[in-house]
DNA sequence: CACTGTATGATTACGCTGTAAACATCATGG
DNA sequence: CCATGATGTTTACAGCGTAATCATACAGTG
């Protein structure tokens, strides 16, 4: 009665993970393992423990939102890009919040939050407004996004305050474009 | 062999959970009871349950985190003491991130992140530099520090670059104190 | 082809958790 | 003096993560 069918686990699992924190629900290992039809201890050949699983997850999470950015890049003024990778930013959180709690919950062996190209497609934009301090630059820029997006999903933001949401990113890379040195 | 002693059952549950959230260890219900002496059900005849227990644990957070942000505000200047608040709030979320955590964990039914006098504190210091554009300027500051914050615990910026964090931080109020109009 | 090692999954079991239900004990006010 | 409500205890159950052990199927080698 083994069934051995259907392609790698792994993947079964991390997509079922997906399906459930889409549906707001919260993942379990046994949860996880039913809804792929497979035994409870299964997953544990794939992944040493659930905080593997997680992070297999959130680093699915990290690439989807990379491809949100490199899509929301168009803009040929790095103002206006910036400002449009900020609202994809927090459209991702605001689309997938479950998902977007578990990336940056921080388990432990997990890849960085600052993940990739996700990270790499703000910095290549930021460069062209402050080359000189890119590093502050950069920080101020990332934060202000991922705290925004962080308190959009906790409650502290209306949801349908995009024009304020825009004013404060304009401000941000208004001063960020304003910086001469450090 | 009833207990019936001492101050106040949920007071020391709620000391006895920030005892174990500064301890690192993850709390419990049960494993917090223990600690308090008391059996596994009795938390229960003051909070409905989990969530709400950690929602008062979150609300003494914010407290403390009010306090340290009025500390810091002595400044005169509103740029300056943003400035301040800003490393205050970096200083507390990195002193006391299992805390930190939990008081953004987005427990239900508990209060907006943004409590009480916290939030007032800072709004008072953007308004003397931004105060046509306020909601925006509140927002885009709030959200520059909160996201640093995050992005500290959750390994993104080595804990020795507080010069890049200053510099991020003056760079965030040089964007505000720059908006005239919406 | 038979044989054996390795990868994968299933079973079983243990201790932990949150919490529902029923019971005991106290302080208090009619 | 006794009923009543507030507080804490005991018992019980379902669910979780996971350690240990067993079963099966496939791959490579003789």
């Amino acid at each position: 009665m083994t069934a051995k069918i259907s392609p790698e686990l792994p993947e079964r699992l991390v997509a079922a993970a997906l399906a459930a924190l889409e549906r707001g629900e919260d993942v379990g290992l046994r949860a996880l393992a039913r809804d792929t039809g497979v035994s409870a201890m299964a997953p544990y050949r794939h992944f040493r423990d659930k905080d593997a699983l997680l992070a297999a997850v959130a680093m699915r999470g990290f690439a989807d939102l990379r491809d949100q950015l490199l899509a929301a890049n168009a803009a040929p003024d790095p103002r206006e890009a910036l400002v449009a990778q900020g609202q994809a930013y927090l459209a991702f959180a605001r689309a997938r919040p479950a998902l977007f709690r578990l990336m940056f919950a921080g388990h432990d062996g997990g890849p960085p939050p600052i993940e990739d190209n996700a990270y790499g497609v703000m910095v290549r934009r930021v460069r062209e407004l402050a080359p000189v301090s890119l590093e502050a630059a950069t920080l101020a820029c990332w934060s202000a996004v991922h705290g925004m997006a962080t308190l959009a999903l906790d409650g502290g933001l209306s949801p349908d305050g995009s024009s304020v949401e825009h004013a404060a990113l304009k401000m941000i890379v208004a001063g960020i474009s304003a910086a001469k040195r450090s």
